[in-house]
DNA sequence: CCGCGGGCCTGAGAGC
DNA sequence: TGCTCTCAGGCCCGCG
């Protein structure tokens, strides 16, 4: 599900839940998502106060009263939820399947002021594990992510120094977490397009022969930024799963210029081209060919 | 080092 | 109705 509008989004809904509580039970339901669960995960977290919750690109990081951090990833399908001791969760609420059965929760946490967040992941690519705090930027999983998008980070000097000297398309290199951290296929579809830019054009061909970043660049920083920006102001974007603990939906996906809107028109007024979708490294991109880059002299 | 394809899982939707 | 097929917001691993 979630890139990083809706992580940003799961985190500033935990926050107010969580932080500053107490872990009185942890309840796991299986013995871990696409890895094992770390060990002793449950007596780790018992009885813990988690003091802040941070991200990391696509991870959540919750610091605890011991030291450890908690990183969680959603995966594809992973979503939280906040709900109250007491409270009548009926089906449909959450989306939670109709026989009221929380088929896929498979971790409860539960806070000592009654709140209770559970972790739902259909498909089980999330991941958690514990890790002291002073070992968290050696992290496998965090240690070789790339810059953080968002605050103004990108500018057009860094994606040249980035992208320089490299043959990938760009949008295999936008979504290269070693690169730009946080991006994924909705945003490095919808940034390309904002910025009129070939997905197929060879990232180091957008830096000239004194290595000086072109004018592309500037547009494509600006783009990553204010797609990023807005998507979180819109609470991220709902597809088949919603990205709010509280189970509202996100609303960027209204917004989508081409993200799964094969076939429809181009949404920039002086254009009238019909969005394509294409597949590159085993992911689709959305873009329309007749404003993004596909370079076509016009001298004919 | 680099890029690609496959694998990991379940569920939704399309087409027959 | 039901079957089969494809596809899905991510990441890791192994291959050439």
């Amino acid at each position: 599900m979630p890139e990083l509008p809706e992580v940003e989004t799961v985190r500033r809904g935990l926050a107010p839940a969580m932080v500053g509580r107490r872990i009185v039970a942890v309840e796991c339901r299986r013995s871990g998502l696409r890895r094992p669960f770390p060990e002793h995960f449950v007596e780790r977290l018992e009885g813990t106060t988690i003091e802040a919750i941070d991200r990391r690109a696509k991870y959540l990081l919750f610091r605890l009263s011991t030291g450890e951090v908690l990183i969680a990833h959603l995966g594809m399908s992973g979503s939280f939820r906040v709900t109250r001791e007491g409270d009548d969760v009926t089906p449909g609420a959450f989306h939670l399947p109709r026989d009221g059965r929380e088929k896929h929760d498979h971790v409860v946490f539960r806070l000592a002021d009654g709140g209770i967040v559970t972790y739902n992941d259909p498909r089980r690519f999330g991941v958690m594990d514990l890790v002291a705090a002073s070992g968290l930027e050696t992290h496998p999983a965090l240690a070789g992510l790339g810059v953080e998008p968002l605050g103004g980070a990108i500018g057009p000097a860094l994606l040249a120094r980035l992208f320089a000297g490299r043959a990938t398309p760009l949008k295999a290199a936008l979504l290269d977490q070693r690169l730009v951290a946080g991006l994924g296929n909705i945003y490095v579809c919808e940034a390309l397009w904002r910025a009129k830019l070939d997905p197929r054009a060879a990232a180091g061909d957008q830096i000239d022969a004194a290595g000086r970043p072109k004018p592309g660049l500037k547009a494509l920083a600006t783009a990553i930024g204010e797609v990023l920006d807005e998507a979180i102001a819109a609470g991220g974007s709902s597809l088949r799963d919603h990205a709010r603990v509280d189970g509202e939906l996100g609303y960027f996906q209204h917004t989508f210029a081409v993200y799964d809107r094969e076939g429809e028109p181009c949404p920039r007024p002086t254009c009238d081209g019909v969005v394509e979708r294409i597949v590159q490294s085993g992911r689709s991109t959305f873009y329309c060919p007749n404003c993004q880059g596909v370079r076509r002299r016009t001298h004919r």
